[in-house]
DNA sequence: AGCGGCGTGTAATTTACATTACAGAAAAGC
DNA sequence: GCTTTTCTGTAATGTAAATTACACGCCGCT
């Protein structure tokens, strides 16, 4: 019906059910997320979302039929904006791999990503399929990107890469690092500061003579 | 009654009131790493242990101080045993330092650790105190045994490792690295093994000149 | 205007525990 | 052996939350 639109149909006024559908998965997003799940009533994300408990048993079924939903979304989310595109600069490779570990840094240490790790652990024995899905949607792709660039790297001999998926994995594991322990289990503010992470690098950048 | 053993205090019986101690702790922390703490209830434990509930609030006051009793059990426990000699040997450098890798690789991936972690990161928001006493009596004395090691070495001119701190803990994260991750999340066999781990302390070995 | 759903607010219902109370059994100390 | 203190089994008590039921008001449709 929509004259034009490119993506993600903009302009129908959603339907009252659908903006409380919406409504109600950014509070309990928000909620779960600063508390987890367990500790969130679903009175407290009705009272927050505004509607009725009955509504979200409607939409939902129930707690987990709520949880999937949200897991959903993220990962719509997460392949909606497909990868950041790491080819096609002026930079060296060295400083591209910079660049690229410095923003993969700031993404792994925002609140939201933080909280989103430790909900998805503590939720992780009691309903593996959540666990699994958000896993994969948020850290396959991540390395798949990484994987995919050190391959073409090695493929025109940029570098030096036997293993590009193995190489993508040390990356992310010398990035990600014990900082994300650190983080989890309460201490903030113990993430490296790019001089670090540049500091870091050094080894495998050498190792791979990635120039 | 035995009649020699070294260690540990052995000769009194403990009385009637101790070994209920030990047992419900045993069965707590069995249950806590199964199930996580929040969906272990009292009952399932003293049902597990033997004695009552009665007893159990009488020894740890609630459920929150018989977590910190089994904290602090863990902690003593790392204390007892303090670190692994790693100097003493006739190995190389570059040998001790793929030895200790592996079993620091082990010890993570063990089933215990790896609940330890889940519990101590779900509860981290609940309590505070809990998490932190966890991840500094577990975590912190290996980054020191490691920076330790490193700082003689670089002493010594065995190696050229300008901050040995940062250098542990690079160590470390490219040990551990995503594999934790992977495995909180859910997906097992995810660890490294023993070769993929050698390969990953390449770069590090050559860039501190380790040999 | 009137009708039929749908969303809302409120309040039952049920369940699962933490926590407490208590009466009898067992153990410890003398 | 007797007393006192400490366990044990079981049954309240109280609370928090998920889930359901229900009666009422609002909105779009004809």
């Amino acid at each position: 019906m929509q004259p034009s639109d490119l993506l993600d149909c903009p302009m129908e006024p959603l339907s009252l059910r659908e903006r409380r559908r919406d409504a109600i998965l950014d509070a309990a997003e928000a909620l779960f997320l600063e508390q987890g799940y367990e500790r969130t009533s679903l009175a407290e994300i009705v009272k927050q979302s505004g509607g009725s408990l009955a509504t979200l048993y409607d939409l939902f079924g129930n707690k987990q039929g709520l949880l999937h939903a949200i897991a959903s979304r993220w990962g719509n989310e997460a392949r909606s904006q497909p990868a950041e595109c790491m080819a096609m600069t002026d930079l060296s490779n060295v400083e591209l791999l910079k660049g690229y570990a410095h923003r993969q840094c700031d993404r792994m240490r925002s609140p939201r990503s933080v909280a989103l790790m430790r909900m998805l652990i503590s939720e992780s024995l009691r309903d593996r399929d959540f666990a699994l899905q958000i896993y994969r949607d948020l850290h396959i792709p991540a390395t798949e990107e990484l994987s995919t660039l050190f391959a073409e790297w090695a493929a025109t001999g940029q570098a030096e890469i036997d293993d590009p998926e193995a190489a993508a994995k040390l990356l992310l594991s010398i990035v990600i690092g014990d900082s994300m322990l650190h983080t989890l289990a309460g201490l903030e503010n113990e993430w490296l500061d790019n001089e670090e992470l540049d500091w870091r690098l050094q080894p495998f950048l050498s190792h791979f003579r990635i120039i």
